[in-house]
DNA sequence: GTGAAAGCGCTAACAT
DNA sequence: ATGTTAGCGCTTTCAC
C-alpha cells in the first residue's frame, strides 16, 4: 500500500537498518549513502510509519489533553470559553514547537471523562498528559498515579506531593480585587462562585473572603450565588443577585465568562455598569478588553502558562526522577471601567 | 512495563489469541471463558496498546485538524477566533461520540504548516483529516490527493470534483446582506475582506459585489478594506474606513470578528453604532449577540458542521468508492440592533 | 472452542 | 560502514 523502509532499502541497494540510521542521522554512516537515503526517501515519498515507530520505541511522542466541558445546553454555546481555547492554543503552539503531537478529546458531560482517561492511560496512547480544572480528591489523578503515567497539572488538588503544576496564586489575587471593590466604595461585594468541588472555586472564594475582611466588610450568604464558569451561568446568578434587596453595589465573577454574563444581567437591568454597580472578573479573556465598559479583572497569562506546562511535561518525560517543578505565579490586577462606582449611599 | 495480552493469557491459563477474541467479542468463544477474561483484564488493568493494534490493523481510528493560525502579533491573541473553538469543540465532540481520536496541531504562520501535514500523511498518523479555509489551488490538497489521504473540507478549493465538503453559500448570503444595510438606507457600504488567495475572500467578496448591484449601489475601491479575519485587523481597516471622506455609512465585515473590530473603531471615533453607521458581520459567534449594540449577522452553524464533517469523514473511510456528498448551505440572516441607520441624508 | 504461528514496520543490539 | 536478527504487542489466518 504505502511505502515502507523495505522499499526505500531496495531500491537504495541498503539493508533497511542503513535506511533507518541514515534517516536518522546516527554517525557511523557514510555521508555519501546518507545523503543518497535521504533523497531517495524524500523522492518515493517515505515517512516512517508512525505506529511501527510508536511500538518500537515504547514511546508515541504524543502528549494529551481533555477538555472537560462542563456545561452544555441549548443557550451556552459549547466551547465558546476562551479561557480553553488559549489554553488549547498555547499546547498546540509548543507541541508543535517540540515536534510532538497533541492528542485533544472534549469530554460531554454526560459521558465519564474517566473512560478517556483510561483508554488512553491503558492503551499508552500518549506519554503524558496535561489536567486542568482539579477537583477535590479528583479521580483522574488517581487514575493517572496509578497507572504511572506522567503529567503535569494547571492548579493542584489535594496531594500536592508527587506532580508538577503551575498555579496562579488565585486566593491572594481574589482578596486584592475584592478589596480594590471595596476601595472604590462598594459595600455589598457579591460573589458568583461555582461547584464546590472545584478546586478553583475554594481557593477564589476564600480569596473573596479574606479580601472582604481585609477591606472591614462582613461576608453574607445572601451575596453568594453559583455559577457554571460560563456567560449564562453568569447571567442567571446576576439576575438572582440583582433582584434581591437591598441590592449589591459589586459583583465579583469566578471568571471572566461569568462577570461577562453578570453585565449583561446588570444591563437588562437598566444599571449602569462602572457607576450603579462595579463588575470584575478572572483570567483577561481577549473579551475582558473589549467590552462597555471594559472589564476590570485579574490576568493570568493562560497562553504562556500552557507553553511552559507542555515544556514541564516534556522535562518530566525526559528525567521521570527529577524533582517536580511547581510553580506559583501571581496574577496582575487590571483596573479597567467597570469597577469604578459612582453611587456610594 | 504494563500489562499486555501476554500477561492477561497467562493469568487465564488461555492462549493470546483467545483473550484476545474473548475481548473484542468474538462469537466462537465460550461465554463462561469470554466473561472471565473480561473480569480479568478489567482486575489487571489491560487494555490492548494502542499502537501495536494500529500496526496490525493498519488504521489509527485517529482523525487530525491542523488549526492554521492566519496571524500572530503581539496585539492580537492567538486561537482567540471563536469560530475555531466552536469548530474544534464539534470535532471533538463528534469523535469522542465515534469513539475515535482527534489529533490537533496548531501551525504558526512562520512555520510550513504543509511539513505538519506531510509528516501525518506519510507517517499514516490518522486515518483521515479535516480541512478548512482553503485557499486557491491549496498545496495541501495536493498533497492529500497524491497520497490518497482521506478528508473532507469545510468549504471548497477549485477542483470540487473529488472530495466530500459542506460549503456555506456565503455568496448569496453576502448578497443579501448587502441588500439589508441598503434597504436601511445606507448608500456608502464598505467592505473588509481577506488575502485574496482565500477561497472565502473570493466568494465573498463577490456576494458584497452581487449584493451592490441587486440595490442599485455602484463598487468603489476606496470602499473596500483588507483585514486578516481578526478583530485587529477588523479595527486597523476600520479607522481606515473611517477616516475618508466622504465617510461610509456602512461596514460589512468578512467574518463576526473583523465586524467586531469594525466597531470598536467606530466607537473610538465616537460614532453610534446602529445610528450614524450601520455593522454587520458574518458567522454569529457567540458575541455577536452579547456586544453593544448586537451585531447583525449571516448564522452559520459551525458546531453542527464540524460534526456532520466527522461524520462525513468516517463514512469515507468505511466506503472509499462512494460518490463524496457535497453539501450547500444557506446561512440564515440574523438581523441585530448593530445594523440599524438613522442618518440617512 | 481453542491454540500455534505469521507478520504489521520499525529500531537497536550485536555481529562483521 | 554496513548487515543480520530479534522483538515491540497485537490480530488474524489456519489448523486442530
Amino acid at each position: 500500500m504505502s511505502v515502507t523502509i523495505r522499499d526505500v532499502a531496495k531500491h537504495a541497494n541498503l539493508s533497511i537498518t542503513t535506511v533507518s540510521r541514515a534517516l536518522d542521522g546516527y554517525a557511523d554512516v557514510a555521508v555519501s549513502t546518507r545523503e543518497r537515503v535521504i533523497a531517495l526517501a524524500k523522492q518515493m515519498g517515505y515517512a516512517p510509519s508512525s505506529a511501527a515507530r510508536q511500538m518500537r520505541r515504547q514511546r508515541t511522542d504524543t502528549i494529551g489533553f481533555v477538555i472537560s466541558s462542563l456545561r452544555r445546553d441549548d443557550d451556552s454555546r459549547p466551547f465558546a470559553d476562551p479561557f480553553i481555547s488559549e489554553f488549547v492554543a498555547g499546547l498546540g503552539d509548543e507541541a508543535t514547537h517540540q515536534n510532538i503531537d497533541l492528542l485533544v478529546s472534549v469530554a460531554s458531560p454526560n459521558e465519564n471523562e474517566t473512560n478517556i482517561y483510561r483508554r488512553w492511560v491503558l492503551g499508552r496512547r500518549v506519554d503524558g498528559l496535561i489536567v486542568n480544572r482539579l477537583r477535590e480528591r479528583d479521580p483522574r489523578i488517581a487514575l493517572l498515579r496509578e497507572n504511572n503515567m506522567p503529567f503535569v497539572a494547571s492548579g493542584r488538588s489535594d496531594d500536592i506531593t508527587s506532580y508538577p503544576f503551575i498555579e496562579m496564586d488565585t486566593q491572594t489575587g481574589f482578596s486584592l480585587i475584592t478589596q480594590h471593590l471595596a476601595a472604590q466604595g462598594c459595600k455589598r461585594i457579591a460573589f458568583i462562585g461555582a461547584r464546590p468541588d472545584l478546586r478553583l472555586q475554594q481557593d477564589r472564594y476564600l480569596g473573596y473572603l479574606a479580601g472582604l475582611q481585609a477591606a472591614g466588610l462582613s461576608p453574607s450568604p445572601e451575596l453568594v450565588e453559583v455559577g457554571d464558569l460560563t456567560r449564562q451561568g453568569g447571567y442567571q446568578a446576576g439576575l438572582r443577585l440583582l433582584v434581591k434587596t437591598p441590592r449589591p453595589d459589586a459583583i465579583l465573577g469566578i471568571n471572566d465568562m461569568t462577570a461577562l454574563g453578570a453585565m449583561r444581567a446588570a444591563n437588562d437591568l437598566g444599571l449602569q455598569i462602572g457607576q450603579d454597580i462595579a463588575i470584575a472578573g478572572f483570567d483577561d479573556i481577549d473579551d475582558a478588553q473589549h467590552t462597555q465598559p471594559a472589564l476590570t479583572t485579574l490576568r493570568q497569562p493562560v497562553y504562556d502558562i500552557a507553553r511552559q506546562l507542555v515544556q514541564m511535561l516534556l522535562d518530566l518525560l525526559r528525567d521521570p526522577t527529577q524533582a517536580p517543578k511547581q510553580i506559583m505565579l501571581q496574577p496582575e490586577l487590571k483596573v479597567r471601567a467597570s469597577s469604578k462606582f459612582l453611587n456610594p449611599k
